[in-house]
DNA sequence: CTATCTTAGTGTGTTGAAGACACTAACTGA
DNA sequence: TCAGTTAGTGTCTTCAACACACTAAGATAG
């Protein structure tokens, strides 16, 4: 079972006793504009799959953990650091790479559109945002994984304050309650989403309003993570 | 990226341009007697950890997918075929194992415990059931993945249909509370539950009762997935 | 065969949360 | 000051969750 490379320093290549897949991340990352929730996708500059779009992925490196591998790859293409991600699944099909053996870990990531301007890494043609209804066609099986990530943020919204992470830090009820709209594809009364939204005792009410809008301004509310922890100590559950 | 390995035949030892973690499935496996959950556990034959119990687990093979890599560990540990797994978490902490890098993605499977006779493999000086309550300590970091499938467990068997995968196909609805009861470790009300389960109606119920039991014979029922994956087109939520 | 023991099997009432629903308040700009 | 736009608010109905206790059926022992 111990396997030890047994060249290093000269030639710089690494033999094993049993032959090894390849172990890479694969990240997709949400994002929320005005009317649609996006995923950032990669145009790929090399074969395979050349010229089509994909999620942003990369090798995971010997001294780092997975998650670890996850945010530096999201690093690399967005240059933002302290983002939200969550392990999703893990893709291991035998064919899945047409080159060779790869098992891929794949992670989603919820990430302050504003904040971020796609880059351009050099394995990358282009990057860029596509709502998740109208997506391109996608290399490897980018699109299941996709799914399963789609799936999961429309599942874990409900009963995680995840959404948040997609929102400025202060925002009015009515864009976090576009937002579950548009994650759950589906509209939401507006004075029960506040009664319920509210009643959780979790967003901090702020002496704040929108600026420069022609029309009554809203109360802009912060979610305050401090309270949540509290309240899920006492029993809380947050749900949607 | 294209790394291909450049001997094969001769030594039977594999190269790569760079290095690569070993890749391992590892399965909680559990079971339910009559008053427990039980997971099974294998001793350790060889170091590290020696003489300590594990979860089992085994290397990924290059030709076959991950769940059958799952599938087959748990053929050779337990002698069963056909049995429920699904995918848990990927751990990939650096040194997660003394000996190398090794990344493990873990599985939960759910079994019908008296089918099954713990095997003793040969990597393994042991095996048995233990409770999830009174577990011993475990070797690497299988403690961690440990509460992770009893956390998914607990959470999962509310939502999912996944508890019969513990009985007998055949059972009274008596030893289906218990089932949750020891799963989610708290009383449930007689009237509601069989009020609940039995107006799912996902439920067969069949012509035949208990026997040989010194009381009145309960009725069998019988788990119908048909009529349970019909309902989920319908809209339907299994929940408990 | 009768009494006792054990578990199977059943219905109702209360309470609280979810969801449907429409108007007034505040501010802007012409 | 009037028109336009969005913010912000309360009540009623409905349905599911939960609490709760007795009768029915079969087995066994005297």
């Amino acid at each position: 079972m111990v396997e030890v490379p047994i060249t290093k320093r000269f030639c710089m290549s690494y033999t094993y006793k049993h032959p090894r897949p390849a172990l890479t991340v694969d990240c997709v990352v949400f994002g929320l504009s005005g009317s649609s929730l996006n995923v950032l996708l990669i145009q790929r500059a090399n074969p395979p799959f050349k010229g089509q779009w994909a999620i942003p992925g990369g090798f995971v490196d010997m001294d780092e953990a997975l998650d670890d591998a996850a945010r530096r790859e999201l690093q690399e293409k967005t240059g933002i650091k302290n983002l939200f991600i969550e392990q999703l699944y893990t893709f291991g099909g035998v064919d899945r790479d047409p080159r060779e053996r790869v098992v891929s870990v794949a992670y989603m990531a919820l990430i302050r559109q504003e904040d971020c301007q796609p880059k351009h890494a050099d394995d990358a043609a282009d990057a860029d945002w596509f709502p998740v209804g109208s997506l391109p066609k996608l290399g490897f099986d980018h699109q299941e994984i996709l799914k399963m990530a789609h799936d999961r943020i429309r599942n874990k919204v409900q009963y995680q304050p995840i959404g948040f992470e997609l929102l400025p830090r202060k925002f009015p009820l009515r864009d976090l309650q576009r937002l579950y709209e548009i994650i759950l594809d589906r509209e939401i009364d507006k004075r029960n989403f506040r009664k319920k939204m509210l009643n959780m005792d979790v967003l901090e009410e702020l002496d704040e309003f929108e600026q420069n809008v022609s029309h009554r301004a809203a109360r802009m509310y912060r979610f305050n993570r401090r309270k949540y922890q509290q309240r899920l100590k006492e029993g809380f559950h947050f749900e949607i």
